[in-house]
Order: structure tokens, then sequence, then C-alpha cells
DNA sequence: GAGTGGTCTAGACCACAGA
DNA sequence: CTGTGGTCTAGACCACTCG
């Protein structure tokens, strides 16, 4: 057959990779041979495979080649990952670790803790100043299998905790969430704010991909039983190694 | 200024839009102005503008010219009730809300209903028959000010919905869900599981996209107290007119 | 140095909308 | 009929990786 268009040549690669002949993890053809086996100049081979690399399908290796992604989407259950029992599983020290535990992922971290600015408008949902180091700042670059899934950065007010393990690289067994409550600031509600967009030049540096891909960008703001904001973390994940869920109350009227 | 790649040529344009040189809803110059203009060839400017067609900040009229896209993205709040008593605190939340309240927009829906055979994981899922016109369907195709915004598609199983006016065209003040309420079938709960793909060609058609553009496919589930689900909605909506929020209870040990 | 994908220019033809 | 964006081919040069 000869696809008369660079969409049609998508579709084919596509359809390649779903029944198997390009498994997880391995090199596509080169674009000189994809165009001479369906008849069309590199050019067009070149932009079709852009599509496929903008849904995070495939991903480049400079000098290399184009490599099948090797990850499935993973899933973040909002509802179940932040009870207790989920972030202890396996003496594991947080949600994301305790999502991977199941799938037998290896989890690797890069992490900066300390004081430092909160963001204006995460200052104001805290409730600090915005132009001091009133916050602890947790800066976390996670992969999992070596391959980048997520950047997590959460602020957490220094009057809750300076002088206390969350001010530490190591917040031990079931992670910050576990300190707070133990500090009387347990989290009772957790708020999410999310959309869709490009990813900055720095995210996507960490993250292997393209500014013309697309992350999630999640606020989240931990409420406690008396109405105060005690943490608020933004996750950014590509959007093509997530799939997210939730579950919420309704008013039943 | 001579931008050397067709990423520096969008994000000058990306700038300009910004800045509000070019206003929502306006023409942009031609391809060849603007490669004239930023000298450069106008392949390179087609490249550039197909980034930001990605984005969805621009949409082309076949024949006509590249149009700034008319609507800015409309908060959906998952738990609008339930944050209601939150709404006083200020911060971001207080915030987002204004841009809700903003929203004098004129709806305007199409919508199909009647009963049919519900996907199989949806069929699951309410527990009845997929091999047969097991359901009621309701398809809503919605606009905001002549933009196509948004895709429904509810599942109710017939067991419950016949001889209602939940398989009417127009079910009432308050919706379906009043209407489960006043026949015993309270939803309680939802559930939400949500993943952002390429529309479909059909999905494509109707909202107005291409199929580079990003959808967010969310998939709610209704359950009533007795942890029956009585309600499948299925939501396509593109990324680039949407931001979402949510609020749910975590267990705070 | 050979092979990879990334990019740019150049020129061409097409379908579509509107005067 | 003219002007619009959509697309394809052609050929070139680049930075990168690896042997």
């Amino acid at each position: 057959m000869s696809p008369s268009s660079y969409h049609e040549v998508a579709d084919v690669i596509r359809a390649a990779i779903a029944d198997g002949l390009y498994p997880r993890g391995t090199l596509l053809p080169t674009e000189d041979r994809l165009a001479t086996d369906l008849g069309v100049h590199r050019a067009t081979v070149n932009k079709a495979l852009k599509i496929l690399k903008n849904e995070g399908l495939l991903h480049v290796e400079m000098g290399v080649g184009t490599r099948v992604h090797p990850l499935p989407p993973i899933l973040r259950n909002a509802a179940t990952r932040h009870s207790r029992a989920h972030r202890e599983r396996g003496g594991v020290r947080g949600a994301l670790a305790a999502e991977l535990v199941d799938l037998a992922y290896e989890l690797d971290s890069v992490n900066t803790i300390g004081p430092g600015r909160p963001p204006k408008h995460i200052a104001a949902i805290l409730g600090v100043d915005p132009d001091s180091d009133s916050v602890i700042v947790r800066h976390r670059r996670m992969r999992a299998q070596d391959v980048p899934i997520q950047i997590a950065i959460s602020y957490i007010p220094r009057a809750i905790a300076d002088g206390t393990p969350i001010a530490e690289r190591d917040p031990g067994i079931g992670g910050i969430s576990s300190r707070l409550a133990e500090l009387g600031h347990a989290q009772v509600e957790l708020e999410e704010q999310l959309r869709v967009r490009p990813p900055t030049r720095e995210e996507a540096a960490f993250l292997g991909m393209t500014v013309e891909q697309r992350v999630y960008d999640v606020i989240q703001i931990g409420w406690t039983a008396d109405e105060r904001a005690v943490k608020v973390t933004r996750y950014i994940l590509p959007t093509y190694q997530w799939d997210l869920a939730y579950r919420y109350p309704i008013d039943p009227a």
C-alpha cells in the first residue's frame, strides 16, 4: 500500500506498534528505511513520526534512533493513594512509591529539601509570607525503571515543619502526610486543580520530553479538619505516562 | 530579529498573542506575510503555527485564515457543592471561582436519547447485558457561544430508567441526578477516571479539533449509598478548553 | 567516519472560501 | 478568480552517537 498522507503513515506505524511488531523499548526502522518501504519522502515520515512522538508513543535517542516508549501508563488513584495503608505498604515513603510497588518498578528519586520562598499564589493559599523563606520546599524528581515519570514540589509552612522530620531528607515511613498527622495537622481533604499544557524547557529536560508533548499540571492542597491549608504540592506528570482517578462525595439531592 | 528555528517563531507569535497584539477571535497575518516579516520560509512558519494549533491557541478556517481561539479555558469543578462551604477562604480557590462566575455564555446542545447497547466495559460497571439494548443512552453535544466545548454520553440501566423522565428528551428540573434520587437511586459518590488522548475522527469533527490536539476522556461513575453503579457518563473535553478541579476526603490517620 | 534524526529552504500542487 | 492554509517532494546541512 502507498499511504497518501503523513497521517496515514502515522496510523500505519501506530497500528504496527499496537500489533506488537515493534515491542516496547525497541528501535523503529530508520526514517530512510520507512520512507523507501512506504514509498514516500523522508520528510513525510518525519512528520508522521512527530505525531507519534507528541503522543508519547515514541521517543528519540539522538544519534541512535527512534524507540518505542518503554513504560505503559500508570494509574494514579487519588481516592486510595493517600490512605495510610497504601502509603505504608512495603515500608515505602509516600503515595507514588506505593503505586509502583504493585508494578514491581524500581523507584529512584533526586531530592532537594530546604527553606525557600513560595510562589505568590501558593503563599496566598498557605497564608504565609511570599517575600521570605517562609516554607520548607521539597523538590523531588522521580524515575521508575530509570524512566523519568514525575516532578513533585511540596510547600509546607516553616511554622509547622521546622525542627521536624518534614524538613529532613528522609521524612520516614508513610511520608510527609504521616508526620503532619502526628504533629496535629492531619489532612482530611485534598483539593486538586489540574490542567494540561506543554512542559517548560526545564520540565521537558528532566522528563525527557519535548515541548510539543503535554504534561498534567496538578496543584494539590491539603486541608485540615479545621480548614487550614497545611501543604501545597505541585505535580508535573507527562500525560502519556499517567491515567488519573478521583472519587468524591456529592450532595444526593 | 531573525528567529533561527520554528520553535522560536512559535514563541514569538505566542508572545505576541499574550501581549494582545492579536486579540481572541481575530485573524493572524497570512503565512506568507509572517514568513517575509520574520525572514524565514513559509514552511517554517507553517511548522510553527502547527505547534500553536496543537496547543489549541489557534484555529484554522479553511480558505479564510488562521484565527486566535475565541474562548479562554473554563473551570470544571467536580465538587462545586462540596466546595461551596469553603468558598470564602482566600487564595487561588477564590480567584479561580471568580473566573467561573464570568461565564454568561449561551449554551446550546444537540441531544440524542434512546435505548441502546452499552460498551462492554461500561456494561460491566453497571452490571447489565452488553449484547442487548439494556441501557438508555443520552448523547449530548454542547456548544458555548457557538463554540463546541463538550460531548457527554450517559448510560442508565433501563431497569431504572424505563417509563421515567430519564428516558425522555427533557428530564426536568435538576436533571438526571434529581430523578435518580426521587426514584430511590440517589448518587452519593462520583468516581472519575481520566486520561488524555488524541480525539477520534468523529470527536474531532464535532469539537472542531484536529487529531493532533488532545482531549480529556473522563469516565464518571455514579455510586449509590448501597454501592450500586446507577449511571456512567463519558465526557470528552478539549484539553485547551477546560481546567479541572476535584476535592475529596482522605484517611487522616 | 558512518549513520541517526532535526531542521531549513525551495518550489510545487491541492482544496477551500469568498468576492 | 484570487488568496488561504495543507501537503508533498527534493536536496541540503547540522549535531549527535558509536564503532
